[in-house]
RNA sequence: GCCGAUGUAGCUCAGAGGUAGAGCACUUCCUUGGUAAGGAAGAGGUCACGGGUUCAAUUCCCGUCAUUGGCUCCA
């Protein structure tokens, strides 16, 4: 007999060689029934393993992570029986579970696969899943693993086979198919009743560009058909809430192609919303001790050289701008930090003067590859929060917190909660991509994980995630569809006083060097007005929103004391604007509902005779009648209330 | 940049080898209405751009540009 343990510190007693299903039917039917996976010993395992010591078991189902994970991992393998019964001679390569279902990467050969081939894979997934054939797990040795696939010509699972050792490798067998696998699978395919073919797409094999392209089909998968059907209706309604298309339709930006690529064309509600987020945090910064400053658009090329920008992305820049006079080259600016280096340098500094902080929202210019380009999220031209630090040594760490300090408030005003703390660091294996000594990445990295620690709860590190000068906390929030993106970002960086030669004198009386804390807690405008648009779903906080009230007159005879009120609602500095179109009043509350605007009063013989306001609010109706103070107050309340989440 | 998809009126989209259609928006008129779409008439398109095939191309083919789902990249 061994013992098993359960998550709950139950411990079970089963005779050896029992498996994780038996463990299931002991404790009830209806569990066993729902069992896909299971964990012994913090290894996934099959449902099948027999358990031959005393270990500690969790069981899996569709509804926890790890059983996703079994249940869709297992289905990337039905999805290359599929893949190869459809499709002869294809190579397959690796098909994990992600986040959300699945994907298997295969060298297609000669086929295309393209998206009016799905229907017919998922036909063939299914026609395959209803053979409930098992998962079967058994070793291989090295030499027939190698010898399976150089039959085969697949050179991809040749390499992957080279880098595993003898004794560790593995095939899963079902049916007439066999994959190269860790292990971890649900008991057989019949489990999987629903799937769909999401996209294909163009992969490179290991990631690397100069690699073979690969063709990914990403698949989603489910136990139940009600279930996928509730999943596309998820992605449906998160659609809703894309930037894109609520930008066009609340009318904020716009693009043009005229124009160029990746460079947003900001609307006048757009404009008005982003200067109140730059009002916003000016004066945060301005208590924050920073001081505003402002540089051009353009830079001597000398500058980018000696900040190193140029040697790592010059050539995949915008080209220099080139003037009469023979051989003068200037850049537009990429990121304004070289600029304010200069300004650090225009008059002598003391200890006494560090920490010194510059700021400005500094317009730049990247040309980032055109399949980057993506909504506001993703452009060539941006503003960033820009705010350069140049402090001593001992006051690293300090300033640090503080500017963590700022990217809360930042956070916390905007209702983003959601949030992943990165500490971004070099990469472990290759330091050829960044510039700077060793002992000042040591101290740069160590300054970001001393000065969070405690702070952030929650964080990730992750290695190559650094800039080329200098490692970085960046802060990740994701879109409506998962999709994560930076905003704010806090830098240490060593490498740039140096480059610069920056100095101070100390208390010593010698010269030394600052460091250099670069930061942005929005990260650009642009993405930040983006994903915020997708977290609120275009309901901006009444303090940001373009119109806070819309002003529907009941009809035309009421348009001018339509204006009264606003010029009234103005002096609270409430605004908004009088919809004096001639339309009934249903019609102007349902499209200032639409054009999510929060406050609506309705004016009309009523309203006039005894000069009071009915207030109707967005998504929520008809809350009564006040008069303008109590209005204002409503409005006012609402406002503080946002700052003080 | 790479692989796939898409590009028709301001917006959302339908359409067919014989030079285009709907709804909304817009203009004018009627209506002056009380909490999510009042009625009528009108105007609006080089069917992204450039080539090719064809008697004929917006439709088929090729290229370019843009958008888009991924990959790679992101100072």
């Amino acid at each position: 007999m061994i013992k098993i343990t359960l998550p709950d510190g139950a411990v079970k007693e089963l005779p050896k060689g029992s498996t994780a299903m038996d463990v299931a039917l002991s404790i009830s039917e209806g569990l066993a029934r729902n069992v896909i996976s299971a964990k012994v010993n913090d290894k996934t395992v099959e449902v099948t393993t027999p358990i031959t010591t005393d270990a500690n078991v969790t069981l899996h189902t569709f509804n926890d992570a790890d059983g996703k994970k079994a249940f869709w991992h297992s289905s990337a393998h039905i999805l290359a029986q599929a893949l190869e019964k459809l499709y002869p001679g294809i190579k397959l390569t690796i098909g994990p579970a992600i986040e959300n279902g699945f994907y298997y990467d295969v060298d297609s050969g000669e086929h295309t696969i393209r998206e009016e081939d799905f229907k017919k894979i998922e036909d063939k997934f299914l026609e395959l899943a209803r053979e409930k054939a098992d998962f079967k797990l058994r070793e291989v040795s090295k030499a027939d693993a190698l010898a399976k696939y150089k039959e085969e010509g697949n050179e991809y699972k040749v390499e992957l086979i080279e880098n595993l050792n003898d004794g560790e490798i593995t095939f899963c067998d079902h049916s007439d198919f066999t994959d190269l696998c860790r292990g971890g699978h649900i008991p057989n395919t019949g489990i999987v009743k629903a799937i769909k073919v999401m996209n294909v797409a163009g992969a490179y094999w290991r990631a690397d560009q100069e690699k073979a392209q690969l063709v990914r089909v990403y698949g989603i998968s489910f136990p139940k058909q009600k279930m996928l059907t509730e999943y596309l209706e998820l992605l449906e309604q998160a659609k809703q809430r894309d930037h894109r298309k609520l930008g066009k339709e609340l009318e904020l930006f716009t693009f043009s192609e005229k124009v160029g690529q990746g460079l947003p064309l900001w609307l006048p509600k757009g404009a008005m919303l982003r200067e109140r987020l730059e009002a916003f945090l000016k004066k945060a910064q301005v208590q924050a001790g920073y001081l505003p400053v402002v540089t051009p658009h353009i830079g001597h090329k000398d500058l980018y050289v000696t900040s190193g920008h140029y040697e790592k992305y010059g050539a995949d820049s915008f080209q220099p701008i080139l003037t009469p006079h023979e051989g003068e080259e200037f850049l537009l600016k990429p990121m304004n930090c070289p600029h304010h280096c200069e300004i650090f340098k225009s008059s002598p500094k003391s200890y006494k003067d560090l920490p010194v902080r510059y700021a400005e929202f500094g317009t730049v210019y990247r040309y980032e590859q055109s399949g980057e380009l993506h909504g506001l999220t993703r452009v060539r031209g941006f503003t960033q929060d820009d705010a350069h630090l140049f402090c001593r040594p001992d006051q690293v760490e300090d300033e640090f917190r503080k500017v963590i300090d700022i990217v809360f408030h930042v956070l916390n005003s905007l209702g983003f909660e959601d949030y992943t703390a990165q500490i971004s660091l070099r990469d472990k294996e290759d330091r050829s991509k960044y510039i700077g000594s060793e002992e000042n990445w040591e101290k740069a990295e160590q300054a970001i994980i001393n000065a969070v620690e405690g702070k952030i709860e929650n964080t990730v590190i992750e290695y190559g995630e650094a800039a080329f000068y200098g490692p970085k906390l960046d802060f990740m929030v994701k879109d409506a569809l998962g999709r994560s993106w930076q905003l704010g970002t806090i830098q240490v960086d060593y490498n740039l006083p140096e480059r610069f030669e920056l100095e101070y004198k100390g208390s010593d009386n010698e010269m030394h060097r600052p460091v250099m804390i670069h930061r942005a807690p929005f990260g650009s405008l642009e993405r930040f007005v983006a994903v915020l648009i997708e977290h609120c779903a275009g309901n901006f906080p009444l303090w940001l929103t373009p119109d806070q009230v819309a002003i529907l007159p009941i009809s035309e005879k009421y348009n001018e004391n339509a204006q009264n009120i606003l010029n009234s609602l103005n002096n609270y500095d409430i605004r908004g604007f009088v919809d004096d179109r001639n339309e009934k009043v249903g019609r102007k509350i349902r499209d200032a509902e639409v054009k999510k605007v929060p406050y609506m009063l309705i004016i009309g013989e009523k309203e006039v005779e005894t000069n009071s306001l009915s207030v109707r609010k967005h998504g929520e109706g008809d809350l009564g009648t006040f008069t303008d103070k109590e209005f204002a107050d409503i409005i006012n309340k609402e406002i503080e209330n946002n700052f003080n989440n």
